[in-house]
DNA sequence: CCAAAAGTGTTGCCCATACACCCATGT
DNA sequence: ACATGGGTGTATGGGCAACACTTTTGG
């Protein structure tokens, strides 16, 4: 990050990212282990250009974490609190951290007060590369039910998120963006019990998805286990946005 | 507006209103009419001090236009095209309208990107005593079905809004914020056949409102009409919120 | 032939809708 | 008494959930 850099931003203006995964049958976020604190997490953002959109921003910065393009992002919500960051706990370790190393005017913009755009984004986390920013010594995946201590209100950022993938999280087509290609029916009961946290009884679930009309039926998918082999799906409109 | 004034807000970022009324059996957007053409209007809006939250400024912003205090308000979308103001066709006309009375820095910050955070906010419309602003000549109720010439992307701000409301207007509270204290449970159901734009039959109008029990039946209303009077209801939560 | 898990069929319940009816009011 | 519109009760149908059942697979 270098000063001049900072000119090609808009100030007090920040994204931060919910990138959801989901593996183990449980629902993960990205999280990037930072520099500023040994047991210290935060979510991917950063700044948006001056000459592009918001979307574009918020595309571009999951790129930089996943390698991934053409994924599903929502704007879920804005966090404008005007001591989000100088109430937190973190303020003065990262301005203690960056003092020996940046001029004051990078360490007042970057302090500043900021009023960010929360994003989610929904990714097939086998796909994900990560690769880790400036700011952070490494990525993981976390279980929105195991998170830990995380930056600013960066917690209550995921826990909105969390919420608004639920509103939103309809029987028509989110799910296939956090699945591989093909998967069983039970695969997607899964991932609909690890979002809404409850259990949807096999018959039901599947009569009500089929019904939709938006899955195609492939062969059987056999595993070698004493018991009748499952079919694989795919989303009918899987090759059309591949 | 003055040149220090601008010192005290955050730039590049601002804030639009779509402050929904009701009357005459019609969904209604407050708008200005702007100073900068004929037969141009813009939403209420403004900019938010370097001291308050979002929701703080939203509020303020609101009252200033309205006078009107605790009301229900809701962060929607945010609108963060690049070109959004720059491709407006009002943009040049905003300039030159200000050029001789401003200095050029305050142009700059005025007319430069603008990324807006959409709140909408539900008012009684009798409650409501208009206030004009610097940059509007009045203030008017228009029809969402007939809305007039809306500056940059106001109209499709307007458009957003009205979606989100109907997403989040259920059926427990936010009906009230539209009405007067008291009403019939025809007036409710109009209320509702303009916000969802079809019919509700009355029996089962009727019957789900009161299932929610959330209203209190009072005396009836008699008109002189020759026919049963209707009940006056109101929420019971009125009480407490007012 | 058996155990295990996939997949299907059947029933009953709840809720939303539609239809029919009764009630109050002023002329 | 009657026209008008408010308000309530009853039957019908579709969707969802619980239960029971059949099918497939490898040992």
């Amino acid at each position: 990050m270098k000063t001049a850099d900072l000119n090609h931003y808009i100030s007090n203006i920040s994204i931060d990212c919910v990138i959801f995964g989901y593996r183990d049958h449980q629902l993960k976020v990205l999280l990037g282990k930072s520099i500023f604190g040994e047991h210290l997490y935060n979510l991917p953002g950063g700044h948006i250009r001056k000459n592009e959109s918001i979307e574009s921003a918020a595309e571009r910065l999951v790129y930089e974490k996943t390698q991934l393009k053409k994924l599903h992002l929502f704007q879920f919500k804005v966090f404008g609190d005007s001591k989000r960051i100088s109430n937190s706990l973190h303020k003065n370790t990262i301005v203690n951290s960056l003092k020996d190393h940046y001029p004051p005017s990078v360490i007042d913009w970057i302090t500043d007060r900021f009023i960010s755009i929360g994003f989610y984004a929904l990714v097939d986390i086998s796909k994900v590369k990560p690769v880790t920013g400036a700011l952070d010594s490494s990525l993981e995946w976390r279980s929105i039910h195991d998170l830990p201590n995380l930056m600013h209100d960066h917690h209550q950022i995921v826990n909105d998120a969390v919420e608004s993938l639920r509103q939103n999280f309809d029987f028509k087509l989110n799910a296939f963006n956090l699945l591989p290609q093909t998967f069983t029916m039970k695969d997607l009961k899964l991932l609909y019990e690890a979002v809404y946290e409850r259990e949807f009884p096999m018959n039901n679930f599947q009569k009500k998805i089929l019904s939709l009309n938006v899955l195609e039926r492939l062969e059987k998918k056999y595993t070698g286990a004493p018991n009748k082999a499952p079919y694989l799906y795919q989303f009918k409109e899987y090759k059309r946005l591949n």
